[in-house]
DNA sequence: CATGAATGAGAGTTCATTCAT
DNA sequence: AATGAATGAACTCTCATTCAT
């Protein structure tokens, strides 16, 4: 009756994306190493001898997460030829990779409004590479004379606030539509179009 | 010096104020009303007694928080005379408020992060009232022919998404300047910088 | 706004008779002194103030309840000439006062199942002498000559126990009939019916 | 005589035994999860592994016990060769194990004083099979010509009522001889007793 | 006489975690 | 590597009861 897997590794993947799922749905509290383990199959103790624990399950989850998020923006920048050009690739590879894996901006979200209780320290040093991307990006533009001089934190946040407010918020602003009509909640919004438009409102700012 | 019994209002009152900070610093399922009741020198059956769930305290705390901010943003926006002079106290009156009130963000965006599973109807509709008034402001912009063609959700998220997280991530951007110098997590930025930055970013990106 | 009844005995009345109706309905444990208090109308601590506590409200409930038995069957066994009349009217008297007050018999029955756990001991006395009425009946019956020699605590719950069971499972054996319409529950049986049918019985097995 | 452990089978069965004493004794209400846990031995969080809740407890429980009592009345009806003899074997096969399992009778009575508030669905089958059992001898004994016609239901609940009574009833009565010697609450008498009276006075009123 | 406010003790239930196999 | 059994600590919620007015 039991299952023989005996392959550690897509074992512990199973697991870990099972619980990625889960985290993002219903966040760390919520979320029951019962149900980790009923949804990926596994017995309970398998997860805690592959894990230590609830936390370093999570910790392993987003650590993975972070280093993806990352990967997939260094990936972008990759031939680029000017600051602007940078700019407009960091933008849109965030806004693809979040609206494809819409559980990142609600696990990012989540960690960041506890000021990162849950957080592992390693997590803050993939957040802060990304950030770094985005800083370097803007430096550079003043170097070429071509950007304005600004606060890059706050630029950063204004660009990852808005994509992952936009991917969390998705079927909240499909109901408020059905509330008012006349509401423009931007419903029916694709990763695309808020890509653009945060580029377009992040780059006329910029510009000298 | 003994605690004022026997005072409905301000006994509920005293409550509220507890479980709102205890929440936004904890968050919903990691403050037990044992915490709530411990901290607000309360017998815990008396929280039931007046919100009959933690779930209802919950609510009744987001409600009146919500009810502040929007009452904070619509007086400051008084006496305005034109749409850009609106957008610049719609900006600074919520980083005011934000900053002055630091459980809101992170209970903001919590409840965002979670499209809303504790959250309870009347606060969507206090949510939506905010934005409206962004909303409203932008049309007017256009109309007089000041602002160019934008998506509102994007830009209020842009606003609101990087003030709350400037301070929902405070701590977390002053411990990364231990880690590394060089990087510049305006780890000291004041209220009033935040605002003005966020102002002149979405100004430049919208005058014609 | 606070009601003006200022009239003890009709309050205390109110309360008892919402209570006695309570009890019966849900049993002595799951019914709350909120309850109570909502139904009747009147604030919880009043019922502090009249009966104590809860056990106190529910043994004048059962009280009065007993009270009220013993001298319904009393007050038909006025003017019997010979015992196989008392026994009539004994079997008769109880079913009329059991159809009559259909908390009765659960409250009783409960109160038997429990061996009296709550069960005050002015209530056994009241028991008691509805049982020596039957006694009695049975043992002038004997010295009469037409009574052969029994048991009388076996045919007194043999009385009381089908009254009584008829009366709780009511609804039940409605039920029953829609599962199975072959089997007969007397489901339609009147209080009438039933005191004819126990009465036949035990005149038949007693007659000499 | 260390307590076995790991053993699915007799922890469970460990549990139910348990739960059957408290249950019969205090009644359902009254007996808590912590009772059953600390009076079995095993954590309380053990009882909801296995049985989900404290009302699924009850069930099972309650649908063992059913089962028992129709399996010992069934098997006491082999072999009978008339429905009289059916009759005096269905009533000592109930009294028996009335007698020998005392807490079956007040379950019974406080379930059926309930109308059945935590029965189960599967209980009423059971009760109901042991009903059918009378009321097929009782026809039988019509079709033999040797019993008069009488309403099945009310000459069960006169068999039942009464020996459930006897059991339940058994130290109230015994304390009953205390308080007054002359009065003969059969505080002495065995089931054999019991069962003897209760069927000759059936007998007696059946027969043509 | 009557009431709203307040409490302490406990009940049912859940869950992260460990044990034994 | 994998599992079912078992546990302890906590958590939400309820309720009889009392206090103060």
């Amino acid at each position: 009756m039991a299952k023989l897997r005996r392959d550690a590794t897509a074992t512990k993947q199973k697991i870990l994306t099972t619980a990625r799922g889960l985290f993002s749905r219903q966040g760390y509290d919520a979320t029951t190493v019962d149900d980790i383990a009923k949804e990926s199959q596994f017995n309970k103790a398998l997860i805690y001898y592959y894990f230590k624990n609830k936390s370093g399950l999570y910790s392993a989850v987003m650590s993975a997460l972070f280093d993806e998020i990352y990967n997939a923006v260094v990936e972008g920048e990759r031939e680029c030829k000017s600051a602007i050009e940078e700019l407009e690739v960091f933008i849109s590879s965030y806004a693809s990779y979040a609206y494809e894996n819409p559980y990142f901006p609600s696990l990012l979200l989540r960690e960041l409004s506890d000021s990162g209780a849950h957080t592992p320290e390693m997590m803050f040093e993939s957040m802060r590479r990304v950030y770094i991307l985005l800083s370097d990006i803007l430096i550079r533009g003043q170097e070429e004379k071509i950007f304005i001089e600004t606060t890059p934190m706050i630029v950063h946040f204004m660009i990852i606030g808005s994509i992952n407010l936009m991917v969390t918020t998705d079927s909240l602003r499909k109901e408020a539509v059905v509330l008012d009509e006349e509401l423009d909640t931007c419903s029916e919004c694709s990763a695309q179009k808020v890509s653009t438009d945060v580029y377009q409102i992040i780059k006329k700012s910029l510009l000298i």
